[in-house]
DNA sequence: ATACTATGTTAGGAAACCTTACATGGTTGG
DNA sequence: CCAACCATGTAAGGTTTCCTAACATAGTAT
């Protein structure tokens, strides 16, 4: 059964999330206002996330932290998705999107290497 | 951070677990009254589960369905806990014990070979 | 035949979550 | 400088999920 699956199954609830996350309903329920992370529902309406979800919340905090506003995180998470799109306003230069990607691929070295660091979801599971 | 932290952590709400291990409600909470699983609590004195909680169920509800009761599951982990306790009625003799071990072995194996077991956690997380 | 074991079910209450709406400090464009 | 907007806080009212406690029951063991 593969990681894939594993990552994008369903299991926490909001108020775990929250303190994987250190982010607050609101805050979370915005960034899905966005489409940014699209939990699942159980039947009763409430949000289940996957690891998957928890993994994009940190990465959203981290890009508002640094001073990073919705729109661009937006835009910036289209375009990982489908770095070819056609969309005619997606002005998020080539170069933002690479230069943001070397950025992400240096933290995740830097992961391998030390032991904890804020965003890394291994802390916990 | 130590996989036994990431294993021990407390994740998973009641519904989310009896789906994991299609147990009742009912069921998991008589598992804890006899001290099989301790799972922790919110301040709102919700159970909250770990991945080993979920592991050692989906082992109860194996050897319940093999026929053995409570009783002996009761011994059987707290001799795995403690092989060499010393209370005078611990009625279940080593090799049964071994037995018992050995065959959890060869499960061990045969779930890293072929794809999917019954009891193989790995499904989800 | 009786007692026990593991589980189902029900009731009443509390915690956690939901949506909607309004409030607000900080930033931004005119 | 001010109006608009952005990201977030907060409050209200309602629903779902979970809690404990108690009683019911089919199957098993004594």
């Amino acid at each position: 059964m593969s990681r894939e699956i594993r990552r994008t199954m369903p299991l926490l609830s909001m108020s775990i999330v929250m303190q994987l996350t250190e982010l607050s309903a609101r805050q979370i329920r915005y960034y899905e206002e966005h489409h940014l992370i699209e939990p699942h529902r159980t039947e009763g309406n409430r949000r289940m996330f996957s690891l998957n979800d928890v993994d994009t919340l940190l990465e959203i905090k981290d890009y508002l932290e640094q001073g990073m506003n919705m729109a661009k995180i937006k835009k910036l998470f289209a375009k990982k998705k489908d770095p070819v799109a056609t969309t005619e306003d997606q002005n998020l230069s080539d170069s933002e999107l690479r230069q943001i990607m070397r950025e992400e691929m240096r933290q995740a070295q830097r992961m391998q290497k030390s032991s904890i660091r804020r965003g890394d979801l291994s802390r916990f599971y």
